[in-house]
DNA sequence: ATGAAAGCGCTAACAA
DNA sequence: TTGTTAGCGCTTTCAT
């Protein structure tokens, strides 16, 4: 499990070759503007392949003034699955780029995502939801040519989600909505967009805001506030998440009432046991890898200086109605 | 967003300070059996505040000969919030020892993890489950001192999981158990050790062993593994997970059975949506920052050479029951 | 088309 | 106690 191993080094590659340094420089990052010849080229390639030279990552960021690491700055909340799709898109697009990405979860006692920027000496940060400008300029000392918060606009297609979930409800006749809100305090920001974006479709639709409450993943609590609702004569309820829906449903369950009958569900990320929920559970599903590519681009584009092709943003938000609505 | 910003030099800190960059050097890695006079490592310890410096990752590595720098290779499966927080006490424990923890979601189409840790530099690499030799050979070859698989022996506590799922159907009277298998491909090896666990179990008491079937989360295929657990005379169920557990609820219910009193059921992980399921999901639970906290000290301890201080493992599984069972 | 040589910013012997 | 010096492995400009 610990062993050190001799380095190969360029040079080792070199000599093997009958090069020098230089050349296999320029072969294996195929510098433009060099000829060199194909035979010269499929030598160092060789020599390459053989010695399983892997460059040695440090020398290059060192010597290139880049180390083309892009960190992904994860605040400490609950990850879900979605969240891997999300990532391995926006790795594998950053890949195509010859970035690489790496994940960084924020702890209440680990290191600092600006801590862990420094550390390994990333070119470019995504931080959650917007940075605050002391974060942004912090990360810049740290060595970040590039940082961006991770749904600038379009890409969490948040407030989206919200609006989607209010438009089925109404769609379906409810006129009274209500809208369930997580307890974690790290979704807090996220869930405001997303009942921003309810409230503007009941605008729309001429109705009031949804009564927005609070539900942890308890029982009792959701008891609560579907009592609350149900006072308030709301007949329809967006969740925040699937997981606060299921809360929701639990809730119902537990004072003997029936979704949709008694109050229409709809939850948001459509989660694996969405569908397993009683009743089924209707979601907002929404395209995550979609997000991911279009949150690579800008990190590339901006890496780059090249302007950002704004990327369309079509269909990403989508409703799967199941039996809860 | 794309401020270069000149870097800051331990050059700089040196002038600003009035030594040289040795001494710099000295007093912020403060390194032992150099008696520097306080009043200059203040002076430096001033000056690097006063001008913000972080020193180059890249260029601390390649002096050193290592980055410190750990990566955690997370295959591609479903992430869940356990999860979270086994990285964050690993990544909590690294930093106590001065190591930065990163992590890698292996993709489809991303970097492989071998790719990664060469781009990064990593010092050490933990992987999920087993690692195959060729794998851990690539590594070193990418540069990595030390590589650990993510559950040798203790961390993961997965055997014990399934030995205590059991246990606890048997306990309470049933003599003829189910398996739930994940039907993910990522999930089949830790699935293999829980049920090993459990049959392991059985065995003690007795019993057969169980009878395996795997689900997945969908309700119809709830409903045909329940079936044929009903048909083999099964009582109770132990499933690989608590998301598997609620998809043979699912199939339960759908089948017009309940939980427990015509099949007992209990999952493993105890996520928050356990307590919402209907009825409410046993599970069993284990102690996932301990295991971080132990992952850490063992990188700790090969990375530095000592040995392994064997670290007790007491009590980390603990079945929560609930109306499931 | 290829090579020589000068660093990148830091660490760590070795001197002083 | 502090400074001088020599690299770490690579990129890249400038000669050849």
């Amino acid at each position: 499990m610990t062993r050190p191993a001799k380095r190969i080094t360029g040079e080792d590659v070199a000599r093997v070759a009958g090069v020098s340094r230089t050349t296999v420089s320029f072969v294996l990052n195929n510098r433009p503007g060099q000829s060199i010849p194909d035979e010269t080229r499929q030598r160092v390639l060789e020599a390459a392949k053989l010695l399983k030279y892997k460059p040695h990552a440090s020398a290059r960021s060192l010597a290139a003034g880049r180390s083309d690491i892009v960190l992904l700055a994860v605040p400490d909340l609950p990850i879900g699955a979605g969240m891997s799709r999300f990532v391995e898109e926006l790795a594998a697009a950053l890949a195509e780029h010859d970035l690489t990405l790496v994940t960084h979860l924020e702890g209440a006692h680990g290191r600092s995502a600006v801590d862990t920027c420094a550390r390994i000496g990333a070119s470019a940060v995504i931080g959650f939801e917007s940075l605050e400008p002391a974060v942004v300029e912090a990360l810049h000392q740290a060595g970040a040519e590039v940082v961006l918060p991770l749904r600038s606009d379009d890409s969490g297609a948040t407030e989206p989600v919200g609006r989607a979930q209010a438009e089925h409800l109404i769609s379906r006749g409810h006129r009274r909505l209500g809208y369930a809100m997580p307890a974690h305090p790290g979704l807090a920001a996220m869930a405001a967009e997303r009942l921003r974006g309810a409230t503007l479709a009941c605008k729309d639709a001429g109705l009031e805001p949804p009564l927005a409450l609070t539900t942890s993943l308890e029982i009792s609590a959701a008891v609560t506030a579907t009592t609350r609702w149900s006072e308030a004569a709301v007949t329809g309820v967006c969740a925040f998440n699937d997981e606060t829906a299921i809360a929701v449903l639990a809730g119902l369950r537990e004072r003997g009432l029936s979704a949709p009958a008694d109050m229409a569900v709809v939850g948001a990320d459509d989660i694996p046991t969405a569908r397993l929920a009683a009743p089924p559970l209707t979601t907002v599903s929404f395209d995550l890898r979609g997000a991911g590519r279009r949150r690579a681009e800008a990190v590339v584009a901006s890496l780059t200086g090249q302007d950002v092709p704004p990327s369309p943003v079509e269909g990403v938000v989508r409703v799967v109605q199941r039996a809860s609505s």
